[in-house]
Parts: structure tokens; C-alpha cells; sequence
DNA sequence: CGCCAGATTGAGGACGCTCAATTCTGGTGG
DNA sequence: CCACCAGAATTGAGCGTCCTCAATCTGGCG
């Protein structure tokens, strides 16, 4: 198994979580062309003001999208895990108006936009899972913009570990202990606070017995605790395959009295 | 010209800024069936935990989309106008995650899923455009989080008075004065800040000369000024019609480049 | 005229920032 | 094996932005 058909596999994976997807629809997924490339750290995967003709896979470590201010400061708009593209959307908007960068480390599988859109020609259905891929992700943001905006540090730091939990237990780890590729100045540009902020709430979180990092990794103690010290509500992520095809089927009474 | 048609004319001329849509393209939008509604303040367009089976097309007025807090702190994560397809993202993942509400006001045309569906299937183009109506709002989602994470309370009210100023000039209005259909508390709960700091901010930037806000109206002063203060940077927006058709004419170089 | 929502202003407090020093860790070369 | 180093984590002290609470003012409306 090559890194990028594993890649494109776990991609797929999570594309099904909200899409059904025929055989023939995961062989032309499997059958995308790709040429790998790792990054190390800090490094720009995609640049600002670039446009670009290939997305990009992630197949191990981790990539963060972000903004800058002027003066510099850094913000993490979205976290990308193995599975994930992260600028799918590139493919029908490629001018790159947030850029990518690997956080510690990242393996990239670079797909071509032409075979992504050649591929979304031949199925609708694959069409509809990439739409709906994106669409997750903007449901993503809203939950961070709700973090960054209204909650306190020891709240922000405490969802985006749910967050990161959740989402590293669908690719193979457990909830209860997971990587973290990255610094806590990672973390702070994530919640929007500072690097020393960062440590201290993460300080409080283990004290309070909820969750412990060291070393690269998250070790939750008390999920329920730390699920409630972030207010994490997981609905968001999507993560429940059986309710995928909601689309196609509608709530019987909900449309009866939407068509009055 | 019904509210309808009105409405739906705007979304196809946002829909063209980054699309190019045949006049049959065109038809299909202008035939698509609507429900008008009309609502007061602060209420609910789209309830929390609902399914949806209609998109809903602001026609006149204000309608945004929020997050919130157990403590109930609201935080809204987009704004949109009239010719702004608040929830288009719904017609393929129709659980609803982030509610929409009405600000002061607000007319809706409720469309239904199965017509959007329906046009998207008829004209591959179509397709396209919505994608790329929803990739467009993630972006501005991007620019949000900067803004929530990074940026002084001043620089923050400047910039989205800055992107209403453009959004606004996009459908008839003027850069120099355009409507403001909320109060200093919305505004606060886009920016993350307390209705007492809003208006602080305010008086800071009316006392700099950048702009006035008096009777739901915005008066730009000195747009360069206001553009520096709100670190304001339109790319984001993609509100230039001329670059639409980059992603089927990559530029030369760079994939002469690529392709090696 | 009273009422109400919103705007405005004041005073005090707290959360998170800045600056800076120290410790810890893993990796590297002598 | 140890010295050394860079990056990261940790801790302390002081400060500032923004919040909280509260009062006053304004304009529209019944």
C-alpha cells in the first residue's frame, strides 16, 4: 500500500461518512494520481497569493490553514489530519486566499485539479460528496469563530482537544489518547491567545484532572469532564454515517407540513 | 417584478461574479419557485436541531448565522444581504448546526431543496456556481476568525464595516454610505466584543475620521484610513468579476511549471 | 405622557497579554 | 559519555484591553 493510496483511502472514508458512494465511485477515488511530497517544520505547503493546480491530501502529520495581521500575528483557521484535503475547494476556486503550512511535520499527497474535476464529471454522486466535504468544514469554522469569539482560554483549549480527539479517532486512534503533532504555540494560534496563556490553561485542564499532554500527545483522563469544560458538542463534525443520506430521504412530517 | 425574481436576479449576479452561466443557466435560476416570508426582529429563519427542505435567499434586510454558548453568549459567523443564499450549503447536508435569525428585519425567499437539486442536476454549471457560492463563504468564514483571534477591538469593528461597505457596493449601494440594518450589540456579537466596547470603538473611529454610524446608517469619512485601520484587504471577497474563469485558464507558467 | 429598546458614558475589576527568566527536552558533535 | 545547543515548556511580575455593572440619555411609539 503505497502513502498516497492509503491516503486517498482514508479520504474516501470520510467522504462516506456523509455520502454513499458507489464502488465504481470509490475506484475513481482510489485511482487518482498524486505525487507526494514532505514538508518539515513550519513550511509552506501552499503560499499566499499562489494559484494553484493541484490539492492537497494530507497523509501523515498535520497542516493548519491561517491568516496574518500585519503586525505578524498568526491565526489558525483550520487543522487538516491524515484523510483530509485540505483545499479541496481549490479545484473550483483556486486563487489561494488563506495559505497552508505543515505544523511539526506532513506528508502531502498533491492531486491534480484536473483529475479531481474529471473524476466529479463522471459521478454526480462524487460531485455531491465533494460539496459536501467542503460544507463540513465551513460547519468547522463556525464552531471555532464561536470558540474564538465567546468562550474563555481554559474553554477554547478544552473544545479544539474534543475537536482533535474526535477527529483522530475516526482515522484509527482512540478518544482516550491521541497525537498532537504541534507546540502549544500552535495551540495558542488555534484559540487566538498566547503561547504562555496557552500553557497555563493547559495547566488548569490538568489540574482539574480532565486531560494531560505530554510528549506529542493528548491523554484525555475524564472525557465527560473535558467535554463539559469545552462545551463540545460534537454534531457538528458529521461524524455518524447513518444519518448520511438525510438528504434523500426527508423527515415524513416535516415535509407534510412544509407543503402546505 | 416580485420580490422573487428580484431576489433570485441578485443571487444569479453573485453567482456570476465567479461563474460564467449560460442565458439557459440564467432561466433556471429565474424560474426557480419561492416562498416569501417576512420577519421581524431577532427572530428565528432557520431553528437549531431542524432539518431543513428549503434554502433560504435573503430578499431585503439582514439575516445572520450565529453559534452559542451554554451561557448563552451569542456569537454570529456570517452576515448575510439581500442576494446572499444563506443556507444554499443545506440543499446537500440539510441538518442544521448553526441557526439563522433575522436582525432588525428581514424578507426571505424560501426555496425548495428539490428545485435547487433539480438545477444543479440539469447544468453541470450550476453545479459549479453553487460549490463555488458556498467555497466563497468559507473564505470570508476565514477572515472572521483573524479577526476574532488576532485583531484589537478597533481593528476589528473597521474591518467588517469594511466588508459590509463592499458587499454592500456590490448591490447598489454606495461605498461612502449604505444601510446598517442592526444595532451596536449585533455588531458585537460578530466581532466577539460587549455592546459597550462596540460603541466605544465606534467613538474612536468617528473621533479618527474614519466613519460615522448614526441612524442605522454608515457614513465612510475616509475609506483609505478606515481600509488601514480594519487591516482591510478585499481579496477575500472575490468580488471582481474579471478573474471568474481562472480555474478553467491556469495561468501558463505555473503549470508549465507543474507540470515537470 | 409613559414606556421601551438602543446608545452612551462612568467606574472598577478581571482575564489574558507582554516581557523576561528559568527549566526541560531531544538532538548533535566532540 | 558528556557538553552543548535550539526549541519548547514553564513560571513570575506587571500591565492593558476589554468586560461587568450601572446610570443616564435619546428617539420612536402607543
Amino acid at each position: 500500500m503505497t502513502i498516497r493510496s492509503a491516503a486517498l483511502s482514508l479520504w474516501a472514508s470520510r467522504l462516506e461518512l456523509r455520502s454513499r458512494l458507489s464502488a465504481q465511485d470509490r475506484a475513481i477515488i482510489a485511482a487518482l494520481p498524486g505525487r507526494v511530497e514532505r514538508f518539515g517544520s513550519s513550511q509552506d505547503v501552499v503560499a499566499l497569493g499562489s494559484r494553484t493546480t493541484h490539492s492537497c491530501l494530507v497523509a501523515e502529520g498535520l497542516v493548519a490553514r491561517f491568516g496574518q495581521t500585519e503586525s505578524g500575528a498568526r491565526q489558525f483557521t483550520a487543522f487538516y489530519l491524515p484523510g483530509d484535503m485540505g483545499d479541496l475547494h481549490s479545484a473550483v476556486l483556486p486563487r489561494v486566499t488563506a495559505p497552508l503550512q505543515s505544523a511539526l511535520h506532513a506528508t502531502i499527497v498533491f492531486v491534480p485539479h484536473a483529475d479531481i474535476l474529471n473524476a466529479l464529471e463522471q459521478s454526480p454522486a462524487l460531485a455531491r460528496a465533494f460539496w459536501r466535504d467542503c460544507v463540513v468544514d465551513a460547519q468547522v469554522s463556525s464552531q471555532w469563530m464561536l470558540n474564538l469569539g465567546r468562550r474563555t482560554a481554559q474553554a477554547r483549549v478544552a473544545h479544539l482537544l474534543c475537536e482533535m480527539a474526535r477527529r483522530y479517532q475516526r482515522i484509527g486512534g482512540s478518544v482516550t489518547g491521541f497525537p498532537l503533532d504541534f507546540t502549544q504555540g500552535h495551540l495558542a494560534d488555534a484559540t487566538g491567545l498566547t503561547n504562555v496563556h496557552v500553557n497555563r490553561s493547559l495547566r488548569t485542564l490538568r489540574e482539574s484532572g480532565a486531560v494531560e499532554v505530554r510528549d506529542r500527545r493528548v491523554s484525555v483522563l475524564d472525557w465527560a469532564l473535558l467535554a463539559q469544560l469545552g462545551e463540545f458538542d460534537e454534531e457538528y463534525l458529521y461524524l455518524r454515517p447513518e444519518e448520511r443520506d438525510g438528504n434523500e430521504n426527508p423527515h415524513p412530517i416535516r415535509a407534510a407540513v412544509d407543503a402546505v
